[in-house]
DNA sequence: GAAAAAACTTGGATCGATCCAATAAATGCG
DNA sequence: CGCATTTATTGGATCGATCCAAGTTTTTTC
């Protein structure tokens, strides 16, 4: 099982074969160059000292290629948060399309609090699912490995995909106006960790105050499509709370009670406005609309069915798994997103 | 981006900065073994050459360990298809745990047709969630790394841990026994791609002929409780299926008309067997009751929700890293599958 | 059967770092 | 100040393979 005697190296094989380390090196690897009989015999004396072909440590060492691409989840998640999460899990997902496609492998890296995963780790490519800590970006950037952050354009020199997720936002809300809506409240989320904070209509609402900058960028998007029908955003009741935090939907139902449509920055917020609208007896969408972000797996099958901006988790993996494997010029997309209608909004009461 | 210039190594450092490769290595390495203002020159100049720490490929020669357990999945599956397959990311959940507590990456290969992903992957362990081709896990004995195979039992040399399916299959009977049933019907499985396939009472069912090795325990368990009822399994209807075939579940309750429970070997087809029933006008679990295998997200958001076998799978996962990170004697874990009772089974129809 | 061509082998250098024993420098002490 | 320690630095060997130019053997060809 685990190695007793000290394992055996091609020199070893050649030595017991009678041949030069080359020889031997050139039956695993490039048999058409060696003679039949010498191969059989080399192969003989290889499986009787139990040796099975080159070690990938020492091939490495010259050929330099992993074939293998490095990811690296959000924050300080570890390896089975990120999994759980089902942003971070969409976008795996479009990565390991492209993967399978050329034959890579996929490592995930959990590299809390900077511990050095990104400077020791094999692979010819990084991945950065997290819009956070700029640390883990350099080092990548200083091992001359192609890399790509995703949902956050660091500067003009770094492969960067994005979503709009202004657009998204906008249109969004775009829609909820047409449907005659015109009293709002938010659910955004915390700029650190913290319990779910209520802010009054009538104090204006920077973005910089809320979530990461994905987040200020939907806040700035639902503010434009409001000033388009002359409603300024810093008038909408907003609550402010994680995504798992289950008071934030009683507390916009509480303290937006004229709302006839609730924006939400999370899906599982949005479901969860859902479930407590049906508690306190208001039909959704019938009484009120609620719009999330993130098309994810509950999102379809909660009742009625979350009418959802679906931010193209996957697309935007294979795109990043696209640039890293094809090397050239540094690439900035932008991706837009788009409007799952399902059955969470209507018109507006009468 | 990618390198341009013959990448620097710790020669050029040491080269330029007048001192031996050794100082530089130390630098990196062990600071402590150098004075401060030979650090100081060394990691200026360094960073003028563009040198930032070293090469991950080269200590790995010495080293010897990487820090990463390899997984291969199933078959000639791909990293996607895995990844959405919900048994196997249950897996992949309880092996991420164990790699989150002790800072292990893990690299996902896919070794499609045996592409000598397994000989050449950089890690230090393997888990085989494969439960068929054997030439993989004959490579990884080869290599000398430690090694776990999941579902399966390949012998007493080999690290395994498997669920004990039989019993939990007997159990969820023994269940339905205990409600009243005695008229049952069976979705299981194809042992090789098809069409689903119907068996009539009265014929023996041979284990062998179904599903994979897990799916025959499956059977075994069903035969075993029906038996302590005098009931054989080989009057029981039974229709073969894959799990994703949308006709299995239309198949079994044609031909099945007067089972009051039906057994299936799959949540999915669990599921489908509900949906089939409502539309028949069936009311589960007042006019028939389900019972499926594998615990999915799906199963419990079903309408009305299944009862179900949980096979375990983050235990699994959990117990395969602990064995590959602790390597020791060969052990063979069974773990004991749970059965979730949901509201998909009732007592029999009087 | 000898020269030319093709097929096979080989030793030395290399990939990029770490370890270790030996040497050199700095410090402590009487 | 000189000797004994302690602390820093160094060159050579090593990890396990691959590449390449040069050498050797075998096969072709006239």
């Amino acid at each position: 099982m685990t190695q007793k005697t000290p394992n055996a190296t091609l020199l070893h094989v050649a030595r017991a074969a009678g041949v030069s380390r080359s020889t031997v090196s050139n039956v695993f690897s490039h048999p058409s160059r060696v003679r039949a009989e010498v191969i059989k015999k080399v192969r003989a004396v290889a499986s009787s000292l139990g040796y099975s072909g080159p070690d990938p440590r020492g091939r490495l060492l010259r050929a330099g290629k992993v074939h293998a691409v490095g990811i690296i989840p959000p924050g300080t998640w570890g390896i089975a948060d990120s999994l759980k999460n089902p942003v971070f899990f969409q976008q795996l997902l479009g990565i390991s399309e492209v993967c399978d496609e050329v034959g890579a492998s996929i490592l995930i890296i959990p590299d809390k609090k900077g511990s050095g995963g990104v400077q020791s780790a094999l692979v010819d490519s990084f991945i950065f699912s997290r819009f956070d800590q700029l640390a883990e970006i350099e080092s990548a950037r200083l091992r001359r490995l192609p890399y790509v952050v995703l949902d956050a354009d660091p500067g003009p020199d770094v492969n960067s995909v994005r979503v709009n997720a202004r657009a998204g936002c906008h249109a969004a809300v775009r829609h909820l106006l047409d449907l005659g809506h015109r009293r709002f409240g938010i659910v955004s989320f915390l700029r650190e960790f913290g319990p779910p904070h209520f802010h009054p209509p009538g104090r204006p609402r920077r973005p910089e105050d809320v979530g990461m900058e994905i987040d200020q960028e939907k806040l700035r998007g639902y503010a434009d499509a409001l000033a388009e029908e002359g409603i300024s955003i810093d008038d909408v009741p907003m609550v402010q709370a994680h995504p798992w935090e289950r008071d934030a939907a009683r507390m916009i139902l509480d303290h937006a009670p004229g709302a006839t449509a609730i924006l939400s920055m999370s899906a599982m917020q949005g479901i969860r406005v859902i479930e407590e609208a049906w508690l306190r007896g208001l039909v959704v969408p019938r009484d009120l609309s609620v719009v999330g972000y993130n098309d994810i797996p509950e999102a379809a099958l909660c009742n009625p069915p979350l009418t959802t901006i679906d931010s193209m988790g996957a697309e935007k993996g294979r795109l990043a798994a696209h640039i890293v494997f094809e090397p050239g010029a540094i690439r900035r997309k932008v991706i837009e997103t788009r409007l799952v209608l399902r059955a969470s909004t209507a018109r507006v009461p009468s």
